[in-house]
DNA sequence: TCAAAAGTGTTGTGTATACACCCATGT
DNA sequence: ACATGGGTGTATACACAACACTTTTGA
């Protein structure tokens, strides 16, 4: 694959970005996948990336293929939370070459036809619930696609796993989880994000309380209120807030046996 | 195009890795400098680092550079906290060539004669208080060295706040501070390292109990006591223990202002 | 009238902070 | 004796968990 190559310089690295995508759908926490066209591993699942540009920042890179893969218009992409989670740079993570991926984290709100219908390799993309394209090898019930749940390509599956801890573990000490939210929302939609990425409950009451005492973590829209789903009293709406970290943190029961 | 893997469409990315190596000396924290002997940036300080190369992962290639120039034995520094902090991609980052640096944060106790004696670039190495290497053109008095305190190489200013920032958020959740001690410490040693970190003083008892109370954190060497310095009571010496993670955490004063 | 979801109140339990106090050692 | 640093005790304030209760809507 390599041929075609100069080989009389060093040994060219090269480098990449993969994207793990969240979404909260459906009470349960998705990631974007893609279903790959070439080899290696045509056919099999993988995240979203590609190749860091001559003249772009690993940052660029990743906001330039989140919009190419997902369909989303620049602006929104411009806007979204992505945060570097880390690079893998283990020298037979390619088989073909030596590539250096830098993996990001993107947050993005449920979205009505998530990867659809745009041009490029949209068409290519699905929302795969996390569990399922975590599990290598259980492929869950006979609905799904084949091919999801039986392994992602290259590391991915690493990158995956280190992903979703991280999104987990910024829950509890920033504001993010309006970041899965559409821009005005509920306290119950926002108490669904927490309990879906955590999948635990948590106390209404308390979880209420403990937000609006957060100054700048959301921001009442003044006289709006939502009709949720049809059921019981309708809620009041919020805004995201200026505030980015949460002090004191929002520990998730299970963690931390105090005693 | 993104899954497309064609050698023609990049051009070659070197790789490298920076290290933010700090300890604890004379209450202050110290960081790991290296006096550049090339162009470009000749005669300024730098972060230590180096290529990766082409079998090694950057973990790899970090703990060699490490090994190299501070002269530590391969045991120690195999032994050695280290972590990635983020990696730096801009594209003029480097005025030669196209350079993607992934960035390590290390950890190491006090060292008696910090980088002397062992061959390589050891000898162009010194331990320079943070103060002193993140001021741009503020040289701290008549005996420091030129050069030092009129700003890094490359990106490095920014690369050592972003290490600063996250060492000190480390101490927080985490039990990284005996990292600062050597194998055996006493809870004041262990309490002057969240102090010079922090830039805070802590309250004894308070910082005291924490700490015990934390299961993992710390555990007692049975007989042991050292006379700290001559004066006062002898103190209770202590090792690691096996946690790594604090909780609930070991805030900082001046953060979250809680209300 | 009932179910469902939003919103408020109260109370016990635990953790943190601030500060007072005692202990052991060198000068 | 006294300064210095290690170690213990305690009262107050605050935060959180648990749970009872009220309100507003659709069926």
């Amino acid at each position: 694959m390599t041929a075609g190559y100069d080989p009389h310089a060093f040994e060219p690295f090269a480098v990449t970005v993969d994207l793990a995508v969240f979404t909260v759908r459906a009470g349960a926490l998705h990631v974007l996948l893609i279903r790959r066209g070439q080899e290696p591993y045509a056919g099999t699942w993988a995240l979203p990336g590609g190749f860091v540009l001559p003249r772009e920042s690993a940052e660029t890179a990743a906001r330039r293929e989140l919009a190419e893969e997902t369909g989303l218009a620049p602006d929104v992409v411009a806007a979204l939370h992505l945060e570097q989670l880390r690079t893998y740079s283990d020298p037979d993570r390619d088989p073909r070459m030596r590539v250096v991926s830098v993996a990001f984290t993107a947050l993005v709100p449920d979205m009505p036809e998530p990867a659809a219908g745009g041009g490029g390799d949209a068409d290519r993309a699905r929302w795969v619930p996390v569990g399922e394209a975590a599990a290598p090898g259980a492929d869950p019930g006979p609905g799904s696609d084949p091919g999801v749940g039986s392994g992602l390509a290259f590391d991915h599956a690493v990158i995956l796993a280190d992903a979703r801890e991280r999104v987990g573990s910024k829950l509890e000490y920033t504001c993010l989880a309006s970041a899965f939210c559409p821009p005005e929302f509920t306290l119950g939609e926002l108490q669904a994000v927490y309990e879906t990425v955590w999948d635990t409950a948590l106390d209404r009451p308390n979880f209420r309380r403990k937000v609006l005492a957060t100054p700048g973590f959301v921001e009442a829209v003044p006289g709006a209120a939502r009709l949720t789903g049809g059921r019981g009293k309708p809620a009041a709406l919020y805004r995201p807030g200026p505030a980015t970290t949460l002090h004191p943190p929002l520990l998730r029961p299970s963690e931390g046996p105090t005693r």
